[in-house]
DNA sequence: CTTACTGCAAACCATTTGCACGATC
DNA sequence: GATCGTGCAAATGGTTTGCAGTAAG
């Protein structure tokens, strides 16, 4: 759980950057100033910043972006692969009775929620460090993808 | 993955609200009519419903009730374990550069999420009809309890 | 020079808060 | 009768949209 665990070294990050840069240019995507610092400040982070987070950080190289920019850039990301959204759909909050043990896989077009029940999945063994470091009150897997009526 | 596979019947349904009015009766709660049909609703339901879907539904039983009553006793419900937000719904996105295979946790109090990387999750296999249904895009094991920092 | 990106402002949606009235215990 | 819950209205937070100006290819 060491905090710069993931931390990558600035060999990495020029490689990342560069790997990135064609990755836009095959997706015909300009490459911006800004659009670079966001990504790098992103893949440069731990903490799965929040478009306002990230906007906080760009705004040191660029302190003339706007946060829109930074939402916008993040969903350009999203699209090409280079970006992923952790938790948090930016929907609404959807609720369960929890009647019967489930997982959940959400449709990305159309946010349908559709339960499934693969029983060897209702008890996953954790880790024991995860289980003395913290309270855990749900655990579960969760997939995303294109449902059935959407693809 | 039948729509109707947990419909509860009318019995369960009345005995589901028996231990949810002792469980309101333990937690000091009041039991209103509202509370009631809020909950009944949500449990009969296979779609995981937003405060403003349950809303709809509500309302054919209570005319004049309010979209903030709903999304306060939802709230209500989750404090005492009687509903469960599903993971990835509500809060601002978060985002990841995805550089790394790592599993999250997530704290309900101060919103931290915290990587941790269990290897035998990297590799969880998926049931075939899952599969075959749907295009897979993320998979993840997610965890949400209280951190180590907020007990 | 064309197209796409940025920055700003306004719009939008879901959720939260403050307050007065009404219902439950 | 005291306290908690409800309904309404206003406020907030996050995201999205429209548009004009600017920069990348």
């Amino acid at each position: 759980m060491n905090k710069e665990r993931n931390k990558i070294n600035s060999i990495e990050l020029d490689e990342k950057t560069r790997q990135f840069t064609s990755q836009c240019r095959e997706a015909g995507l300009k490459i911006t100033p800004q659009r670079v610092a966001i990504y790098r400040e992103l893949i440069q982070t731990d903490e799965h910043p929040s478009a306002e987070m990230l906007y906080e950080k760009v705004k040191n190289i660029f302190p003339s972006i706007s946060l829109d920019t930074v939402n916008r850039t993040l969903l350009t990301l999203n699209e090409i692969g280079a970006a992923f959204t952790v938790v948090g759909s930016g929907d609404a909050k959807r609720f369960d009775g929890g009647l019967h043990e489930h997982q959940h896989f959400r449709c990305l077009k159309c946010k349908r929620i559709v339960d499934f029940h693969h029983k060897p999945f209702d008890d996953i063994k954790l880790p024991a460090n995860i289980r003395k470091k913290f309270k855990i009150l749900r655990k579960t897997v969760y997939l995303e993808g294109i449902c059935d009526l959407c693809i």
